[in-house]
DNA sequence: CGGCAGTTTGATGTTACTCAATTTAAGTGG
DNA sequence: CCACTTAAATTGAGTAACATCAAACTGCCG
């Protein structure tokens, strides 16, 4: 993990995050001690770099992290260089559900934005989580998403095409954005680079780069200055729902 | 579910089989009643034919499966008719974990093979999740594989080539065979048919035949009469390991 | 023997990849 | 604020991987 380890007291994230996590979070948070100090129950709070990793695979696993501001995202790394996103992160997500349960984490983590993460001690964690039962069920919770974002992930990547596949990405990205924050109707802050949508959907970016036109050509959707517009909300539907 | 509902009192098949579920299936289990009467505790036992279906996305759900015996698989069913295999299972592998905590499947079950299946009542299981430890070990355990392989499929899917996806579905297949059953050293019982490999790793069944052309030619492995034969491990390996 | 499901093979088409050049945007230091 | 530098996005041409279509072949069962 990199940052420093000094302890900018954190923003009280949880309290403004209207996601499906924030019940995680408010449980996980408890009592929000003084100055970021690390007990059995307050976080630590760490400032990570864009670009920069957070946890690797294979890594022991202390703390349980949060994110508190900024994104990142989960992805496999294989030996070759090529890796895949798993799944995009935003405030008030986990980083990685299995760490609760794990030695280690299966995957890793990086920093897609200057990003805050808070980190869980993960032996008090575990304390808590044998007597809390709120606690629990937001953790089930949390680990019954990440199997279904993954298996359908597994669908749209093993059976779409190229534009179904980015449209899927979109689709499911945009809700979890407007949770958070909005520019404008239908415009939402957007931070990735094509070569993260090419390494979320199995693609490479000068391929994303051509669906992108295609899809700003018929007035779908268009990315400026980190900004998605969504033109054509049904068309995008129509595009990458599964159903 | 199709199959009748009659209950052919099911084999004891968690004391045999040695594998990552035995725990939950064994705790499940628990008191083994008298012919397979449904009470809170004991399952119901139904027998399903080769292609028949076992659950149903959105279906809502009633119980908890078990495999007993046989293969079924787990997948996502696109509208269009194209499907993406997630996982198979084996006997004494639960069919699908989130049953636990969710009101209906997120995706759908299939029988492979003819096989025979315990359902334990999801009400009753809920009450004993609350109190047995060992039993929330094993689901969260459960949940936990689910994630690890749903995001490696999605892994291999998104980056590699046909050759390398189907070494690997074999690769992760092999010592779950192996766990349960083997033929003589190096042979084990595959069932799938070419068109099952192709949905899972996302081809088409002649370009997964040309692709197993290529392996028995190169002596890697073989299959024929429903008979997988793994001439070259190490080969295998170098293809299909994501590290 | 005939029919059927599954596999194999060949010929051709399409999608997406690769390589390389160009344009645009985003920083950076003077 | 502007020249300079660097990263990202776009565009084009050629290619590789996989899909599609169709036919032939195999084993199996009635």
């Amino acid at each position: 993990m990199q940052g420093s380890g000094s302890n900018t007291s954190g923003p009280s994230f949880c309290v403004t995050c209207p996601n499906r996590l924030s019940g995680v979070c408010g449980t996980i948070l408890g009592p929000r001690d003084a100055a970021g100090k690390q007990t059995d129950k307050a976080p630590r709070f760490f400032p990570v770099r864009a670009g920069g990793q957070i946890a690797g695979r294979s890594q022991a696993i202390r703390d349980v992290f949060v994110l508190c501001a900024g994104w990142a995202f989960r992805f496999v790394q294989l030996s070759d260089g090529r890796r895949q996103i798993v799944q995009f992160l935003l405030p008030g997500d986990i980083l990685s559900p299995e760490a609760v349960f794990e030695k280690s984490y299966m995957f890793s983590v990086a920093a897609l934005t200057n990003v805050m993460v808070g980190g869980f001690a993960h032996a008090g964690l575990r304390e808590r989580y044998a007597e809390d039962s709120v606690l629990q069920a937001a953790i089930s919770r949390c680990c019954i998403a990440a199997i279904r974002d993954a298996t359908e992930l597994a669908a749209v990547v093993g059976q779409c095409s190229a534009e179904e596949r980015i449209a899927h990405l979109l689709l499911r990205l945009v809700p979890r954005i407007a949770a958070r924050n909005v520019i404008r109707e239908h415009s939402y802050p957007f931070p990735l680079r094509q070569q993260h949508v090419a390494d979320a959907v199995g693609l490479t970016p000068v391929h994303v780069s051509r669906v992108f036109g295609l899809l700003r050509e018929r007035g779908v959707v268009s990315i400026s200055e980190g900004i998605l517009r969504v033109s054509d909300m049904a068309e995008l539907e129509r595009l990458g729902s599964l159903n």
